[in-house]
DNA sequence: TATTTTCGGATTGTTGACAATCCTTTGTGA
DNA sequence: TCACAAAGGATTGTCAACAATCCGAAAATA
């Protein structure tokens, strides 16, 4: 607590580097498909390459970038098939995180939850659609109960690699108009069922939660696709 | 299918070492806990620092290896929390997985499920305890199930990242007398479920097979405790 | 005019040297 | 004998130069 603890006290340049364009691509100020070049990165960080190419290959190994041998790196960008099957591991994923949360939190943690929802239910008072699905970090419900887990493997898995990613697409696609309240409700009742440490309910409606999720997104997309066939059909 | 696959074709003198590396700790030829140090890497592979370096971020970004900067990196070491915590994320995705695969798989990928379960039923009578555990690649139950979920991004997490450091540790611990017969009965029961096409029924028992593999584990891990501290208690 | 070929620029991959940091060993003192 | 401190060696981090590869534009040919 007694250092900056945003970008400044990185151990190695190295280090720096790939927090800063880390949290560039997840926060989407990269935005997905960008060709990225160590050129670039390396004057704007006013470090030499070597360092810039060791963060690109940590994001590599995370698979936040793509390489192609030769010809550089991109930021990760999701087909629509491969945005479905991510949701697919959120579902299991998060699903037991809310089963081993009901089973680990403590009351107080449980209270904050409470808290953190009712404040949601003001603020979608006020900008109704919208606002819902953009809160961040200890503000997200689905981000307070992956830590009750208490289990470290899955939140490191949920909240550093996938978590962000899902963010950089959720509210591309899920602006349906009753969405929100829904989601608003199935929190509620996601919450209720931790704090009475039912951990297969639990479970269960947070399945339910982001599976209903999935499917909204593929209705949207698929009644897309059905205006992209009749209007235009060729390309 | 006109070049070798195995490790030669490598683009990049950085991928090549990548691939090694990889290959080395997961099949556990490099011990977990082994400190690993570029001279070593570099003059092993007769290459430059420069490469091995990056492989090692690669991987350091899978959490294969865990550095600490300025000291080196080692192979990660899975504590006993942390084998826990990792099944239970098992239990998740591979429970997922199999539900997708009851869906997802065709007739002949099913059939060739069964003959797989023949084959250990065989072998399993001659060495017993032993061999049930140390099948690979595609002679592993689950891996062709995960193979059948046909997603991408779900194979990858548990095949490429999670399968191989489980395989690590699965049968270290997972000796005991009776649990291998067990198994095989579970495995049995599993893809029955698949041939049924009961995606719903193929999670439930799948993840019921992983959680007994992790309880097993626990049991084990409690009575060697239980030894440990009553003849030593000191250190 | 369209297609192919060749050339140049730009970017990535690799190397060896240098600087910074850590760990071990050795020496000193109490 | 033990604890502490300093020096040395070894390892990691960083840099700038060089080589290999790819991409696009201009030119030549059909």
């Amino acid at each position: 607590m007694s250092e900056e603890l945003q970008d400044a006290p990185a151990l190695t340049l190295s280090d720096g580097a790939f927090q800063r364009i880390q949290t560039a691509i997840v926060k989407g100020e990269i935005p997905p498909g960008t060709r990225i070049s160590e050129q670039y990165l390396s004057t704007t960080f006013a470090i030499s390459r070597g360092p810039v190419r060791e963060a690109i290959r940590r994001l590599e190994g995370r698979r936040l970038v793509v390489r192609i041998p030769h010809a550089g790196v991109r930021v990760v960008s999701l087909s629509y098939e491969e945005l479905i099957e991510l949701y697919h591991v959120r579902e299991a994923l998060e699903g037991m995180a809310c089963r081993l949360a009901a089973e680990h939190m403590s009351d107080d943690e449980i209270a904050g939850l409470r808290d953190v929802l009712a404040t949601h239910e003001k603020h979608s008072g006020l900008k109704a659609n919208e606002s819902y699905y953009q809160q961040e970090g200890d503000l997200d419900i689905h981000y307070l109960i992956i830590q009750g887990s208490k289990n470290r493997t899955l939140s490191d898995m949920l909240c550093g690699d996938l978590y962000h990613l899902v963010r950089m697409y959720r509210y591309r696609y899920s602006t349906t108009p009753k969405r929100p309240q829904q989601a608003f409700a199935e929190h509620h009742r996601i919450i209720e069922a931790i704090a009475d440490r039912d951990g297969e309910l639990a479970e269960m409606l947070m399945r339910r939660h982001i599976s209903a999720s999935r499917r909204n997104i593929e209705r949207r997309m698929q009644a897309q696709r059905d205006v992209d066939t009749s209007s235009g059909g060729i390309k």
